[in-house]
DNA sequence: GTGAAAGCGCTAACAG
DNA sequence: CTGTTAGCGCTTTCAC
């Protein structure tokens, strides 16, 4: 492996001008910048990432802390960010925490202590000392779905009131009034978020909201498909169900498919995020999308931009919501 | 951010005795390791894993390099990998390429160059000198999947030509005697294993193996979709089609929907993999599923044995194949 | 058993 | 503009 030193002796100049000419700096005469990067060329020199981190004080390694990677709309964001780290010259380092605060901490303390650039991070905690702990890390950060803080970091997000706000007010439309919502985890804050666009969109109408028919299930299909049985085996069903994400979403259709209770005939669903092979699932989800790639490109930029200023004074903390598409599928009947 | 030189001032002793002693030599005297112990606890010593690199030569970083994370059946994988590794102390670097081979030796130079401690790699690419170049890498090295070589690296995969065989048994046990197969990349290597497979059963049972019947279908949802028209169109149509992963397996499914022709009536299906969210796919699919979580605790085995011999002479390369399992779903009917 | 010293490869003042 | 000089924090012979 070449080395600054081998350049240098080949250019016949300094190991700091190689340096600095390699980092493109103009301090350095256009000729000799040719010169070197001729000798680097020649030498087939890389710059070594890990002493250029250890000289620098980080690297240029980027992390992402998220809760599940199997959840096909996370895994998609993961391809958007890396695609777009890739090309900026970073790596990433992904996580998956299982939503385990506990871990995402330990998580975060090892990409602390790897120096990472900067850190794209989806927190599943909001405990006092959870928040504080993150923002003792003071890592270049954003922030993406969940809001906690206040905190030194960027915040990047679908519009979750919105989202489920358009789908309450699509059933409501087609002439439902018992609706539920099956919502995320309780005092999350897209959970909460969700939630309240549900609500708001009921009153708005001039409806009673049931309370009743909320239910938590935790984002997760499995919940969601327990919420979806005590729903359907009430006396007074409701006639629409809103999910909170996907895995729920289809928790939800399971429930319908296994108890026999017919969909859309029966009850209605209508869910937030994108279906995985919704093509092959029958009926199609009536959803309401995140747009993957541009929450990807905003939060990249976002984090980028902190990066290249993490020497000045703290950043004000930006904020972006994104507005998801209503994409109508045969899950969801008119009523009456 | 305390540094040896601190625990070191701390426990009075030099730099190295505290290097040797946090690393469990035995050089060190058990009374003067508590010691450095304990003065590392008080300051809250935690060593920087870049200067640990940087000095070793090598960092504790596991590079992972897959082609679609957003295949449920990959993400998993890489959940059950890292896990293991967190376990082992190494973080992982994942790198999705898309299955392009060029971009993979791109970022086979990244990870080399950041000094990673070891790979796992699902290759692509298979011309001679694609191989040659992932074996100039000379890093510890398990190849998953898709053999390429002969290259200084282990191999852990299902075993692909086992898997179809189940599966092409399976319908010709159910009376199946035209019988299509829609196969992965041509040329790649569990693509032609299960392609003789296939073959083999065939030829064991005494049929014909019509080579009209055989498309390859890229491992790609819309691929398999495509092929399945054309399969589904012709005159003589196959009355089964065993497609060779999940997305195929979804994409031959979603053209019998869109076509009308219904499955299992008119025709079987049954693919190799775990389909995602089968639970709420109809017909369930048949399906030969493969241990994930085996192959990652072995390939993570093998890998962790190469690293701690890093120093030795080559290691005989090791080979490990699973059995895949069968599950029987609804999507293949039984025959005259 | 423990310490001194020489790096790993690069960057970044500070001179000149 | 370019070179000198210190490190970044840790590991690792090699003496003692």
């Amino acid at each position: 492996m070449a080395t600054v030193r081998d350049v240098a002796k080949i250019a016949s100049v300094s190991t700091s001008t190689v340096s600095l000419a390699l980092s493109g700096s103009d301090k350095v005469s256009a000729k000799t910048r040719q010169r070197i990067w001729d000798a680097a060329k020649t030498v087939g020199y890389v710059p070594n990432p890990v002493a250029q981190s250890l000289a620098r004080g980080h690297s240029d390694m980027i992390g992402m802390v998220i809760g599940d990677v199997s959840n096909p709309f996370i895994a998609r964001f993961f391809k958007e960010v890396e695609r777009i780290s890739l090309k900026r010259g970073h790596m990433v380092i992904v996580s998956d925490t299982d939503t385990d605060p506990a871990r995402e901490l330990g998580i975060l303390r090892h990409l602390k202590a790897q120096h990472v650039a900067g850190v794209l991070f989806t927190p599943y905690g909001n405990s006092p000392e959870y928040v504080e702990a993150v923002q003792e890390f003071k890592l270049p950060m954003v922030v993406l779905d969940h809001k906690i803080g206040p905190i030194d970091a960027d915040f990047v997000a679908t519009d979750h009131e919105l989202a489920s706000a358009m789908l309450t007010e699509h059933v409501i439309r087609l002439g439902h009034r018992r609706i539920a919502h099956i919502a995320g985890n309780r005092g999350l804050y897209s959970a909460e978020q969700r939630l309240a666009g549900f609500r708001k969109t009921i009153a708005k109408a001039g409806l009673q909201v049931d309370e009743d028919l909320i239910l938590y299930g935790e984002y997760d299909g499995d919940r969601a498909y327990e919420c979806t049985m005590r729903l359907l085996t009430r006396p007074d069903r409701p006639t629409a169900i809103i999910t909170a994400n996907n895995m729920m979403g289809l928790g939800a259709l399971k429930a319908t498919m296994d108890l026999g209770v017919a969909c859309p005939d029966e009850v209605s669903l209508a869910t937030i995020d994108d279906v995985p092979w919704g093509d092959v699932i029958r009926p199609r989800m009536t959803m309401a999308v995140q747009p993957i790639a541009d929450i990807a490109r905003v939060s990249m930029e976002f984090l980028l931009e902190r990066i290249k200023r993490r020497n000045e004074l703290p950043i004000q903390p930006r904020e972006h919501l994104f507005v998801p598409q209503l994409v109508i599928g045969q899950s969801c009947a008119r009523l009456g």
